[in-house]
DNA sequence: GCAAATTTGTCCGTATGTATC
DNA sequence: AGATACATACGGACAAATTTG
């Protein structure tokens, strides 16, 4: 129980610290625990787990990491909302490392929100009621209002458009890594030198033709308007890629 | 420099892991390191970044759970190769947790899947050369060969045709997000109790069909191969569902 | 508002396992 | 085999945050 780690066990085992990654897991599965229910003291897991509070620690950070585990000081541990976040950090350490191709990570990305929308517009354009669609209408709305003055919120009003637009499929999966990929644009787009963040004026229109489409159930016009729509960003990139590259 | 965290320092600041978690990150974008590149020792990290080994040791593990970094034992600690694998184990999670919802959780990652290659139909039969076509159709062949006897080996060649499916694109985020998906399917699946995972007989058809439309440049029929290759798998997800529900 | 209790955050010193030369 | 450099793991102590009486 002291400073040894268990000479019994000699059979070639994994590093204590992940075996106590893998025993939490375990415990939430067998427990039965949902996101947010409290998990035991670091001090009660130790004796459970048979480990020293620093490699219960590392434990709980990597699985915080990954947001299996949420931890608040002074408060406790608890089960996490097992979001995407570590896709969003993965992903935006990606596009700032990369010295040359970093441009091609936000075209990746931009192709994949593209092909959500364009894959799903069948489904989209079928399922979108009424009152979802007045949403979107009203977003477009506020995008008219904010537009000029305010970049920021413009940029927040643009995301939850299109969180809206893929809410219908009922798919948590492709709603989550659409908000995740627009998370990593927003962030590493402004730290690619030479690349104009700023919004063209037909972007308010190209959303409001989305929404007219989608009201209309014309699935090839829905299309016709993504198109619209994401050309000019996919544009944006590719400008500011071969302004790198020839200045 | 001894125990006290800096009082200077009293703005509002986060907690000194997340400071050296920032520090690495941006010594790694400083020095422009790359994929592979060696960090320096954590006792060196801990006079750079002005923090105790606990600090830095959980920030690495951090790191290290977002592929950032990779710590070899007894050998030093360096630049991760960035790969998905954070997502992975997220979504495995989430698979596994979820009391009722998981087969909802599979659902959408089959739904993903499909349609990243419904969605690039045409360009990936517009791009995929001959070599391409007869690796796989080669792989087609292993799993004639492989499908009786071996059920591992079969899932590794379903696998690789997917990767390869996909490569032609050039987006390297499609291929990978492919693959992270196939990966927590094929562990999540066997512990859905009632789910069948055995392959049916069909399953080498449609994987024929679909190198047989791409080599004739059929895009309709394309698609139709892909819908019949994704059919029995959505069938078996609804139908392990059901068996659960019911029994 | 204060103080106590609980819990996580941070530090240090030391010993051990592992890989390279 | 020995030496060296490194990560792994332990245990104890104190600081900081949060809740509760």
């Amino acid at each position: 129980m002291s400073g040894k780690p268990e000479p019994g066990a000699k059979t070639g085992r994994q590093s204590l610290r992940q075996e106590v990654v893998e025993g939490i897991k375990r415990y939430i599965l067998e427990e039965k625990l949902r996101p947010g229910d409290p998990l035991p003291s670091e001090t009660a897991l130790c004796e459970e787990l048979g480990a020293s509070r620093s490699s219960v620690r590392e434990a709980v950070k990597i699985l915080n990491a990954l947001d299996i585990v949420e931890v608040r000081h002074g408060h406790g541990t608890y089960v996490g909302r097992l979001s995407l976040s570590a896709l969003v950090e993965s992903l935006t350490f990606r596009g700032m490392l990369s010295p040359d191709d970093d441009f091609r990570v936000m075209a990746d990305l931009v192709d994949v929100r593209e092909l959500f929308e364009r894959g799903m517009a069948e489904r989209i354009v079928a399922l979108l009621t009424t009152s979802q669609l007045d949403v979107l209408e009203g977003l477009v709305a506020r995008m008219r209002e904010t537009g000029a003055k305010d970049g920021h919120g413009f940029v927040e009003v643009d995301r939850e458009f299109h969180a809206q637009l893929v809410k219908p499929l009922g798919n948590v999966l492709i709603g989550q890594l659409s908000m995740a990929f627009w998370e990593v644009y927003t962030v590493v787009a402004p730290h690619l030198d030479g690349f104009d963040a700023a919004y063209e004026a037909s972007t308010i229109a190209d959303h409001q033709a989305i929404v007219d489409a989608a009201r209309a159930g014309d699935v090839p016009g829905f299309l016709n308007a993504l198109t619209r729509h994401y050309t000019p960003v996919r544009r944006r990139i590719a400008d500011a890629r071969e302004r790198r590259e020839a200045g």
